[in-house]
DNA sequence: ATGAAAGCGCTAACAT
DNA sequence: ATGTTAGCGCTTTCAT
């Protein structure tokens, strides 16, 4: 039914290799034999069998791509970009969700195995150095993000102390006092830096810290935002400013603060994390940090396939690009 | 490097065929050399080479899915629902975005072509019924929504007339008698439909059609929601509600409308479609038609591997269960 | 520059 | 019930 070498070859008058090579872009071939040749692929229509293809290279042709959800706005823009990305180079993606959970994180990682990728993009949230040595040196990994898991390995995060400490500048800049903060987790690599970058602001704008300003949040959906944004409401003394670990816990504080009769930014602005487009359109308009997705999803194919074709040496750590986008939910003309 | 069936049949001292028979599940096997068997599978540590199987059973073990982008909340969320039913049925996914231009939606199925895939579920919104033609029996689809292509295919969608119906009746039914439509595009298969149920409810509620009040759309986002809203504002007489053909259109047109100075609902009241995660946590939480996602998948994989396992019959339409959920954007407390 | 043949890891005939 | 062998479609020595 489909068209193989041998069929294009025997229609050629050539061998398979000779094909092969045609195919392949290989350079020293008779030019009366390569003309044959592309005159029989064509005819036939001829498309490689990838899958033989990978068999005898020892290779998938596949990178794996672990996300807690697709559903989660981020993610899902940071995957169509990977997709792209790897597009670029031939490669194809193979998406595992794990929902953020430890074993579903490891039974991702053991799904994928080595013979359905050759590597894989990993953002995962509760895996522990165990699990990534348990897979050995056999699939090449890069991880995204700042889960704070002891082990050697690439990576591609945002200056995330950075980062919060800017946009908790920028609350501060405009006068607020009590700045409070919304997604501290232990269990997270990520929240631990922003919660450093945001009490680094804290003391560049000589304010004081308060306790009852740090809000946890387990996940960081936008229904954990108004919950948090909620419990804050009935803390002591309500903040008139808010720093969200990401855009989501964001909307939904705003959801709560709006629902509670209070104005944004008026009565409490609001900055989150991410730049996903939600908040390009929410009513404020989101003041965020913008990573740069396309320049994460880029550095982490490029540095997933250098790994696969065999580079050796130590771990790397890219930083990213992030930029502080003023919006109306921190809009000062109040 | 990797433990193939014969490194297992040696240590097990019988041969590949026993050992292929146990991992396959074949039940003849003595038991004596199925524990051996066993035993050497978890020494060994064996995992199958899910690509020399498939190149042997003619078969790749990956389904296509088609979306116009995955950063869109709709297909992001279905996205993630297919790869879970896949999974249960030990498939793989294998994403491609189409943008939704026939260009690539074309480039996209030759892309998945017969070698990479088994077969596709795919979402189409310009594809022409020549594009499918060329691409053979080869290839099982099945086709999500109502985009209107004249071929005999398998198809889930929801019974978009009646959707729309209900929706606008409900705004009817609270008294709107200005009633705008936002989404008209004569290229998209559900824009006609939806269309269609608006000027029936229209009907039903004995409200006069007025063409000023159909804003078109060339794309479904929130950007054009918005610029949808504001020419409908400019319009000779401003709509009292309006129904957006999806809830990205919808939660643009709120900003627009919230942007202005509107309130919603008292002013003008929104209904969109497809529940997506987003309406549920703006300001005001919108009123939107819920199609059932995971019974779209569900069945849209389940029907696919039907086709892949050989069942020859008619291309079956498979009308997937909807729901009118009532929020803030419509309450009538106003 | 090109052909012949081996073999990637597996399953399916065929044989026993 | 299990062993032997061919071969899926391709790339890659090894010849020539």
């Amino acid at each position: 039914m489909a068209v193989t070498l041998r069929d294009v070859a025997s229609l050629a008058g050539v061998s398979v290799k000779t094909v092969s090579n045609v195919v392949n872009g290989y350079a020293f071939v008779k030019a009366d034999n390569r003309r044959r040749v592309e005159e029989a692929l064509a005819a036939t229509g001829y498309r490689p069998n990838v899958g033989a293809r990978n068999l005898r290279r020892g290779r998938t042709g596949f990178i794996g791509l672990m996300v807690p959800e697709l559903s989660v706005p981020y993610f899902a823009e940071l995957t169509a970009l990977v997709i792209t990305a790897a597009q670029r180079h031939d490669w194809n993606v193979l998406i595992e969700q794990s929902q953020g959970t430890r074993a579903r994180e490891q039974s991702s990682l053991a799904a994928l195995g080595p013979h359905l990728i050759d590597g894989a993009i990993v953002s995962p949230e509760a895996l522990e150095a165990d699990d990534l040595r348990r897979l050995g040196p056999g699939v090449p990994l890069v991880m995204l993000g700042e889960h704070a898991v002891d082990f050697p390995i690439d990576r591609v995060a945002i200056d995330n102390v950075r980062a919060a400490r800017e946009a908790v500048g920028h609350l501060a800049a405009m006068g607020r006092r009590r700045i409070a903060a919304i997604g501290a987790n232990p269990h997270r690599g990520t929240a631990a830096l922003r919660l450093a970058g945001y009490r680094a602001a804290l003391a560049d704008a000589g304010l004081p810290e308060d306790n009852t300003l740090v809000a946890p949040a387990l996940n960081y959906h936008r229904r954990d935002g108004a919950q948090a944004m909620a419990a804050l409401l009935d803390g002591p003394a309500p903040p008139d400013a808010v720093f969200c670990f990401n855009d989501l816990l964001a909307l939904g504080a705003l959801r709560t603060l709006l629902a509670a009769g209070l104005r944004v930014p008026e009565d409490v602005a609001i900055v989150g994390v991410d730049d996903i487009e939600d908040g390009r359109f929410s009513t404020p308009t989101l003041t965020t940090v913008a990573p740069d997705k396309a320049q994460i999803a880029g550095v982490a194919v490029a540095m997933l396939l250098e790994r696969i074709n065999g580079l050796d040496c130590p771990p790397r750590e890219v930083t990213a690009r992030h930029t502080l986008l003023v919006r109306e939910s921190t809009a000062s003309g109040a």
